[in-house]
DNA sequence: CAGTTACTTCATTTTTTATTGAAGAGCCTG
DNA sequence: CAGGCTCTTCAATAAAAAATGAAGTAACTG
């Protein structure tokens, strides 16, 4: 008759493959906009669960340290991607995902793109001085470049109301 | 009177004030882009000189390796941010920066984001199947989710073309 | 109000990613 | 066709980013 090992047997109750398929979704998604792999795989779990998970239901499903649940949940609160719910008789806070996807676009954009936009275009503006100050023909190379880049950049900006529009819709 | 230092002074030519402003605004730009900073390093310095330079001045001017700047050459020509001229008499390739920026969002859009989202379309239609398998409870709430997520990402493939052309324009 | 639980923070460690430069391939050139 | 340039590659190293978990905070609980 076969006895139980003796080692001590941490039975982390494992992923099912849906979960699995649905946090490599969100670590994929969440890395092409900056976030880190334990927020996506966060995120991923509580997408496809229906209760709400407390925090070390996390840690635990997910193999990770109470440090980066923490961390991770603090960053999906902070992009609204995640949302607190009461549990009555459990004093641990409990986390739904919220499921209006197109709030990581639009966090994205605002956070990301515009401002990183905008502080080109003022970079630009620095360089066409400097430009100035430089031999006439270097110089007609800079200003035709320059001029180029910032058309270009407003062309970005200009798009960016847009397609929050269409993404939020 | 005073003395040159004895020390063996190796006279980088240093960056001028708009050649550095160019090359911290592609390091910003190209990470976004998930490109290293080695790589926008050199295309900003490119971007603003009026002569094409070969792979040894970029490595000097910028005082990055050989392999940095051999590697960095390389995904910019794969993208076609770059292209090398012929100078008469110099056995060495030189380059210049190609200066139609929408090369970038482009790429960025057609390797990056299209496939992405296309893997991810995939991806879903794996658990819809794994969905079907669950009980009846949870699975309402999986379809659900999934359908919410298959209409956001075919939103999103939607508006690629658009913006391909828009950008490109 | 002492103990417990839930969580946050942050210095340290681990992992991942980027850079370096030596080895070598290819090719002009005399 | 030997020797020297130019460039690429890749194993080793360095730098950057993320994860860990112990220490600390705050808030409940009996």
């Amino acid at each position: 008759m076969q006895v139980a090992p003796a080692t001590l047997e941490i039975k982390v109750e494992s992923l099912s493959a849906l979960e699995v398929e649905s946090i490599e979704l969100f670590i994929g998604f969440f890395k092409l906009i900056g976030l880190q792999k334990s927020v996506g795989e966060i995120y991923g779990l509580l997408f496809v669960s229906s209760r709400a998970l407390a925090m070390d239901d996390i840690m635990t499903r997910l193999g990770i340290s109470l440090g980066a649940a923490s961390q991770g949940l603090k960053v999906l609160r902070s992009v609204g991607a995640v949302k607190s719910v009461y549990m009555p008789g459990d004093r641990r806070d409990h986390y739904v995902a919220d499921l209006e996807l197109s709030k990581f676009a639009t966090a994205f954009i605002q956070e990301e793109l515009k401002p990183r936009l905008d502080r080109a275009l003022e970079r630009i503006g620095t360089m066409e001085s400097l430009a100035n100050g430089m031999a006439a023909e270097e110089r007609s190379t800079a200003d035709e470049r320059l001029e180029r880049l910032k058309h270009w950049l407003k062309r970005g900006e200009s798009i960016l109301p847009w397609l929050l529009k269409f993404l939020v819709k």
